[in-house]
DNA sequence: CCTTGCAGCTCTAGTCGCTAGAGAGATTAG
DNA sequence: CTAATCTCTCTAGCGACTAGAGCTGCAAGG
């Protein structure tokens, strides 16, 4: 039986994170020992490389959540499986043709400053008018920021 | 003078965000009318646009919060306005990287699965064991969720 | 003049996936 | 035994909003 913190050092998880999946759920409640230390056996250590591996793919708890689950059932069909990892490739894919047109218009916003004074920066008038942009960048569906 | 709601309709930035900006500082405290409702003005426009285009460009708060003091220095080099822009340039490019990693693992995944059972699905196995991998896609660097 | 109904006001809490810290108790190495 | 490290619970914070409760303001119709 294995601590959280040599759980964490075998996963790659820390600790906190651990603590909070199972608050949320997402790991059953941990046995303890007679000092009330959470112990973990090897169906928790597969369980939480499981998770682990779906996060660093980008799966949302929740799906991940729903995958955990499927895969308790291994005589169904893995139809909703595939699905979700498919809405999951869909997502990613449109995360990056948005970065994508991110990028694109950054790049003619820096490559067209003549880095002379504010007053005629190209990077500071291009922010003020989306009419000077090629595309339409406009945000209908994320950009996303930091995740771990 | 516009009303909030106005504003709202033409810089495209919802109503309580725009006093969430007021809250956090990133918008003057508006003017007020007899009743207390806020009344916006030719500059709180041009400042709510300039905001929203740099948001959809995917620029922080905090970076935008710098731009716009840039921006009221018009006799300064654009350096540091640039060295900005440049960040998020670098930001951008980064998670793309990451993403097209992502891309192609999931695709590889979803490709290898013979749509059987469960037990067999390559997804639950590849998501089981990061060793079935082709690239070391751990999220070192962000992996990004949903923005607005 | 009065009602109706939308728009606006403030304030709080929730989202996602953690992360950081306080202040206490458990375990282990020397 | 002591000191160092781990672990415990609990709370609060991040970024950038979003949703809702429970008020008030204001314009148009009858
Ligand atoms: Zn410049
Ligand atoms: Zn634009
Ligand atoms: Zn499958
Ligand atoms: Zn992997």
């Amino acid at each position: 039986m294995l601590s959280i913190g040599r759980l964490s050092q075998e996963t790659g998880v820390k600790v906190p994170t651990i603590r909070y999946y199972e608050q949320i759920g997402l790991m059953p409640a941990a046995e303890r020992s007679s000092g009330n230390q959470r112990l973990y056996g090897a169906a928790a250590r597969r369980r939480l490389s499981f998770i682990r591996h779906a996060r660093d793919l980008g799966f949302p708890l929740e799906a991940i959540r729903d995958l955990l689950g499927l895969s308790d059932q291994p005589d169904q069909p893995c139809t909703a499986v595939d699905a979700i990892a498919r809405a999951q490739l869909a997502t990613i894919r449109s995360r990056i043709a948005r970065l994508q047109a991110l990028e694109d218009e950054l790049m003619r916003m820096i490559g067209q400053c003549a880095h002379g004074k504010i007053a005629e920066c190209r990077v500071i008038e291009v922010l003020g008018d989306h009419g000077q942009c090629a595309h339409d960048h406009h945000g209908t569906f994320d950009d996303a920021g930091p995740g771990r």
